[in-house]
RNA sequence: CGCGGGGUGGAGCAGUCGGUAGCUCGUCGGGCUCAUAACCCGAAGGUCAUAGGUUCAAGUCCUAUCCCCGCAACCA
């Protein structure tokens, strides 16, 4: 038996302190896609996916929920593997960084780069909030620089931890980044990390006692591993790095490892000196895909904007949210995700072009032959241009496959949907069923459309391998759809000729405009973009009592006294009357108000907010105002210094 | 001069080695009736952010400038 190659591809493992939104489903999607084309091409595919479960964040948002550490990931991670599921994503393993087949690989790595001496022992220096008994990174500290959960000051000490010798390595990095111009895609990423590593690398911090919940050091059983060490060293865990040879043979170097462009960085320089550092192969590519913007901006929890695919996927199917992410958005940059969109793509190209093709075709082979195919015999010539177009089509979509063009490669399967929709138009097979002597012109018109379609559903089936099977039974082929190979199209002519087709049956209804807007009527109004955002946000603003509501206490207060904050460009310090005293505050609305304008104006002010210091100056409470897009106004009001708001 | 991405017909995007600007949706007009009010054809619509430069030739290369968006900050 001739032996197959063997193409390895991943995803990045997925930090389960919350639930996955649409970015992570893109993301795994383009991988899922990959890997189907590849086993379609004849590869032996291994694609992993998994979860990095291990770190402070998680320990705590556990403690927080009052359950252990892995109790909450084993809750959060079935939600990885259910939507995983429920996408159809075709992963050979899930590899979960708390299994012991991890961890053995972890402290066999640490040994054996510590034996070699490129770990040693130092010291890290953090930031560290005695009571929390928690590091903090500058960034993460509050506004008065003290620790963000419990607002107390935090210390510089140093503690001792373990550091990976990366400095070692950063040239030997560099040459290899330089004579491997595909190691890192898309070439902007090339270029960036080209950029980093000339500056330098400093050695890595791979352990730390300031909590426990990761896999001890080996040799020191106080630390535990850090971060980068314990989670990138995760693909070489399933394909038997330890205990099989044989298979890790075949398997690595990777082919593929597919990542975030936020994270090209430790894939593309720290896990090549660990690698370096082992003595193994590195992988042939890291690619850094673009990020899903929503309504216009980055999808972040903060932003309220997060889209749920589970919602998705239960309201359009999975084919469909698959065929417009790979589809709409190109692979290395960033790509808008929005409802609308998404509904235009599956009314136009799923149940116009491709869905119709299909219902028409079997439509007309049950009402003029009698749901069967009849042998087909000569050719015009708009059955060899046909003919043609469906073979250039095969030929073109495998190099934008191989080229990791998954947008081109599907848009050029769509474009001989449109063929064969022409097609149709062309030979008028309405008009040859009228006509007893052009019997033979029609059986050869529905073997071409019949034909078309089996090619078609071999190609969308990387993309969408739930239409594709239903196309395939829907066309009544005999063959079996889960052994079918690229090779199966790559001639023409795979229908019997006197094949049996099925009933038509909708494969995508078209998603009606009434229907959607019935239940979104107001938000409508108030603009499309705003939608996704409020949907989101509703969740994010849980109810409150009137007992809490009443905390906040409301005042109307006059501004005495207002002045640019040096060197900012959105602050104003304000001085107001409260009535009964007087204070000052920092406001962020110097975009939209001059100091002169806001002397004398009475507003609504929140006084008993808790004081902070913003940018040197203390302020004692919060002036309302009414934001929408770039937008805002302060709430102004007709009414005494010292009212009371409610 | 913090880092990075981007400015191409109404919207969203392509544009590989520089060789007369394409696609999808939308709009307008026509055709067809097998079909999921679908399908097919045609048309209108762009000084490719701006200004210079290199070149026989620039959306594509170079320089400068402007604007937008992420991250980071200063939105209490």
């Amino acid at each position: 038996m001739e032996k197959k190659k063997p193409f390895y591809i991943t995803t990045p493992i997925y930090y389960p302190s919350a639930k996955l939104h649409i970015g992570h489903a893109y993301c795994t999607t383009i991988a899922d896609a990959i890997a189907r084309f590849k086993r379609l091409a004849g590869y032996d595919v291994f694609f992993l996916t998994g979860s990095d479960e291990h770190g402070q964040k998680i320990q705590q948002t556990a403690e927080a929920a009052g359950v252990t550490p892995i109790e909450y990931v084993d809750g959060i991670v079935a939600g990885f593997q259910n939507l995983w599921k429920e996408l159809h994503i075709s992963n050979d393993d899930f590899i979960r960084t708390t299994e012991e087949r991890h961890q053995r690989v972890v402290q066999e790595v640490f040994r054996r780069i510590y034996e070699k001496g490129d770990i040693y022992k130092g010291s890290y220096k953090g930031l560290y909030c005695t009571p929390c008994e928690s590091y903090w990174t500058e960034h993460q500290l509050d506004e008065n620089g003290c620790c963000p959960d419990c607002h107390r000051p935090v210390q510089e000490v140093s503690e001792e931890a373990y550091f990976f010798k990366m400095s070692k390595y950063a040239d030997k990095v560099l040459e290899y980044i330089e004579a491997n111009p595909d190691f890192i895609q898309p070439v902007s990423r090339r270029n960036e990390m080209i950029n980093f590593i000339k500056q330098g690398l400093e050695d890595l911090c791979i352990s730390r006692t300031s909590f426990d919940w990761g896999i001890p050091v080996p040799i020191d059983t106080k630390h535990v591993i850090y971060v980068w060490f314990d989670a990138l060293t995760n693909y070489i865990t399933p394909i038997g790095f330890l205990d099989d040879k044989e298979k890790f043979d075949k398997y690595w170097p990777a082919d593929l490892h597919l990542v975030g462009k936020e994270i090209v960085r430790f894939h593309s320089i720290i896990w090549p000196c660990i690698l370096m550092a082992l003595e193994l192969p590195l992988p042939k590519m890291i690619y850094g895909h673009g990020w899903l913007i929503v309504g216009g901006d980055k999808m972040s929890k903060s932003k309220g904007n997060v889209v749920d695919p589970l919602a998705l996927i239960e309201e359009f199917s999975a084919d469909a949210i698959r065929y417009f992410l790979l589809r709409e958005i190109n692979l290395g940059q960033d790509g808008n995700f929005s409802r609308d969109a998404l509904i235009t793509r599956i009314n136009s190209d799923l149940a116009n072009d491709l869905g119709n093709l299909l219902h028409r075709t079997l439509n007309m082979i049950g009402k003029f032959q009698q749901g069967s195919l009849i042998p087909p015999q000569g050719e015009s010539g708009i059955d060899a241009s046909l003919k043609a177009d469906a073979m250039e089509t095969v030929k073109a979509y495998g190099e934008e496959m191989e080229a990791m063009q998954l947008s081109s490669a599907i848009k050029k399967v769509w474009a001989f949907v449109s063929r064969a929709n022409k097609y149709i138009d062309e030979t008028a097979p309405w008009v040859l069923a009228k006509d007893a002597g052009r019997k033979q012109e029609l059986a050869n018109t529905m073997y071409n459309l019949v034909e078309s379609l089996r090619i078609i559903s071999v190609l969308i089936s990387p993309y969408m391998p739930v239409t594709a099977e239903r196309i395939w039974k829907q066309l009544g082929l005999p063959k079996e759809f889960s052994g079918v190979q690229l090779s199966d199209i790559q001639e023409w002519g795979g229908t019997p000729g006197d094949l049996k087709v099925g009933v038509p049956e909708q494969l995508f209804p078209r998603i009606e405009l009434e229907k959607e807007e019935a239940p979104a009527r107001q938000q409508k109004a108030a603009g499309k973009k705003e939608k996704a955002k409020a949907d989101a946000k509703k969740e994010e603003h849980p109810e409150i009592t009137m007992e809490e509501f009443s905390k906040i206490h409301l005042r109307v207060v006059k501004v005495l006294a207002a002045e640019p904050v040096p060197k900012t460009e959105k602050l104003l310090k304000l001085t107001v009357d409260l009535g009964d005293e007087e204070r000052e505050i920092v406001s962020g609305i110097a975009r939209h108000y001059t100091p002169e304008e806001l002397i004398g104006k009475n507003v609504v002010m929140v006084i008993n907010l808790k004081s902070a210091k913003i940018r040197g100056i203390v302020s004692h409470g919060m002036v309302l105002a009414a934001s929408h897009g770039d937008d805002m106004k302060l709430l102004d009001v007709d009414m005494p210094v010292g009212s009371q708001v409610r």
